[in-house]
DNA sequence: GACCAATATTGGATCGATCAAATCCACATT
DNA sequence: AATGTGGATTTGATCGATCCAATATTGGTC
């Protein structure tokens, strides 16, 4: 005989688990539904020793607020909706994603996810998201210039926030980003400080905003220091490509030091280094960018991003916006500074610490 | 219409929407409420003729049924919780994540994130999810030998499906995995074919379940074949540390092959042979695990999980479980064969195609 | 034409919270 | 003692769907 001591075959070890309500918690606490709902969100309305008796009843029924039902009252999810994108060509995009999780958490708010083929399907899918979910934001990503989904969400009051500037334009929503060339300058102010100055680039090939920006800070620090400033490199993010790119800086100059757009870039330049028999770190200094756990298993410098940071802000400014706060003025834009991770790869002959750290923000 | 257009200065813009329900649908199709929901989830109980008029008039009106309202009473939220890790050392994860995402969407479920830092965290945080939001069920990732949260799950009869088996334990709950012995075997296989003799493998140290699955697919093909199994080269993910592994394994024999137990490993690998001068695919081939974005990029012959398919058939699996079959029998378990993705670091001396080509190159 | 079964359609109650307005109450004011 | 005041609390209506029971319609049979 089988274990089963059932007799109906469908659902028998169904517990009936009644869930307490509000009803069940002013029933115990001996007050009216209402006035449960507003020790939790209008505390200021309740008398202390009152709310002391109906915090007690919702601790000991465990009580939770159940939000579908909240939802269909005050219309408002506490839902932010992400999406995620087919090409895993964004080497920091988990790490956003689990730093954006725990920043919307921290307020009690929850990331939903949704795909999209392209900005016009994305837009498509808005409709979809706001008419049946009721998704109170959302977080963008991969901005460029002519971008549609912001002008068609500000259209409908649909609070948004965008992890990236909008390159060329003003913005009437507000944006989180990060100073690529913050960063490239930070890098090659370090390697300046430990002596060198003969320090290449290799980079993207010129026209992409993000690209660009981080060519420039390589190259106005170099000017600022007075050294000259050699031809970049240039390179997609393919480790074969990257490679021959680097093959070909090397042999117009000899640099001492390399600063790379990308750890890809700077992974196909290592290659080429170590079939020259460059050490890198003793024999050229090589910096990344992004640190993305592929620079921390080849003990590779890089800049990084900041991402828990850029999370945490598009959270703040995207919650606050959904919120109905007092008033909100205008848009708010956020503009973190980067972080140079040192590792091996820029070797042992590290300078003493003239470059401070970035830690304040600048907003 | 000019319902008394308001000059307040604030939510001038606000077009105030009013958003189609079930009752406005039926007073426009000349119906009741109730019938207008049949059309929709009961549509043999509706007389065909009536059932056009109710359509038409839910396309004009553009009606999307409002989930809140529904889960309210359903109890259903059509939503389902994974769990987001901080480490991003899964290169594969965000592949996965996009995968579910619209493995799920295709069925109309969406994907709710959440963080833990370990199991027992994970566990709280379903009383929340489970309380709170309402979810569905639950994706999970990395089982581990004696994991608490598949029994805690179905101690109260809350769906769930893990990609990953229970590894020597048998499970109450469906699952998917990818068989990792039946890769190797197959690359393999693969290389045997092509005429190779001396093949190694490059892995991690024992002891691990993935690893050790994806050793004795290496092995047993060699005995299988008659070949001699060499010592196999043991690393961790770390680029430095698998290259020195491949220099051991190099000095200690010299294969015209070398199959690793990741892509990590396997570029590892590459760059201890680019130093050597033995240039992949020509002097030697080499076979990556995971057919990450490193794997394309490299241009290195990977052995591809499949995710698109274990992402289908755990969607599959959840929803089944969630939504009120007829009867469901034992639970479910599937076990993917992985595809090897063939590129240039196994070389220009293809062999007659044995092993099928996977579709399109993933561009 | 009356009757019945099967099918189609309707109206009211409900899920669990918030909102809006009414009521209660203690205390100061006239 | 009657009145006003304002904070604390309660009551009834509501969000938008489904569930349930009651009723209307249809078609077949005698």
């Amino acid at each position: 005989m089988p274990d089963s001591t059932v007799a109906s075959a469908v659902d028998v070890a169904r517990p009936a688990i009644v869930r307490p309500t509000l009803d069940s918690v002013a029933e115990r606490a001996g007050v009216s539904r209402q006035t449960v709902s507003n020790v939790l969100n209008s505390p200021h309305m309740v008398r202390s020793d009152t709310a002391d008796r109906v915090k007690l009843a919702i601790s000991e029924l465990g009580y939770r607020p159940h939000l579908a039902a909240k939802q269909l009252r005050t219309r408002r999810s506490r839902v932010l909706g992400l999406r995620v994108a087919k090409v895993g060509t964004d080497a920091v995009f988990d790490r956003f994603l689990h730093a954006i999780t725990e920043a919307a958490s921290a307020r009690d708010y929850r990331i939903m996810l949704y795909t999209a083929v392209d900005d016009d399907a994305e837009i498509a899918a808005y409709d979809e998201l706001l008419g049946r979910w009721d998704i109170d934001g959302f977080i963008l990503t991969a901005t460029h210039p002519g971008d549609l989904r912001t002008s068609y969400l500000s259209d409908r009051n649909v609070p948004c926030v965008s992890f990236g500037r909008p390159w060329g334009e003003s913005a009437a929503h507000p944006w989180v980003d990060v100073d690529g060339g913050a960063g490239t300058a930070a890098a090659t102010e370090y390697l300046i400080a430990a002596g060198h100055t003969d320090i290449g680039f290799l980079g993207w090939p010129t026209g992409s905003a993000v690209g660009d920006d981080r060519h420039s800070g390589w190259a106005r620090t170099l000017r600022a220091a007075g050294l000259k400033v050699p031809e970049p490199g240039r390179s997609t993010n393919d480790l074969t490509e990257a490679r021959a790119a680097a093959a070909v800086l090397l042999d117009q100059h000899a640099p001492s030091a390399l600063i790379c757009a990308s750890d890809v870039l700077a992974i196909g330049a290592l290659a080429e280094l170590a079939a020259r028999g460059l050490r890198p770190g003793h024999d050229i200094a090589v910096v990344g960018f992004d640190n993305s756990e592929l620079a921390n298993v080849t003990g590779l410098t890089s800049v990084d991003q900041r991402l828990e940071a850029v999370a945490s802000e598009c959270a703040r400014l995207l919650i606050d916006l959904v919120e109905p706060g007092p008033d909100a003025g205008a848009p708010e834009h956020v503009l973190l500074t980067p972080e140079l991770v040192a590792r091996s790869s820029t070797g042992h002959f590290r300078p003493s610490p003239v470059i401070p750290h970035p830690q304040g923000e600048n907003q």
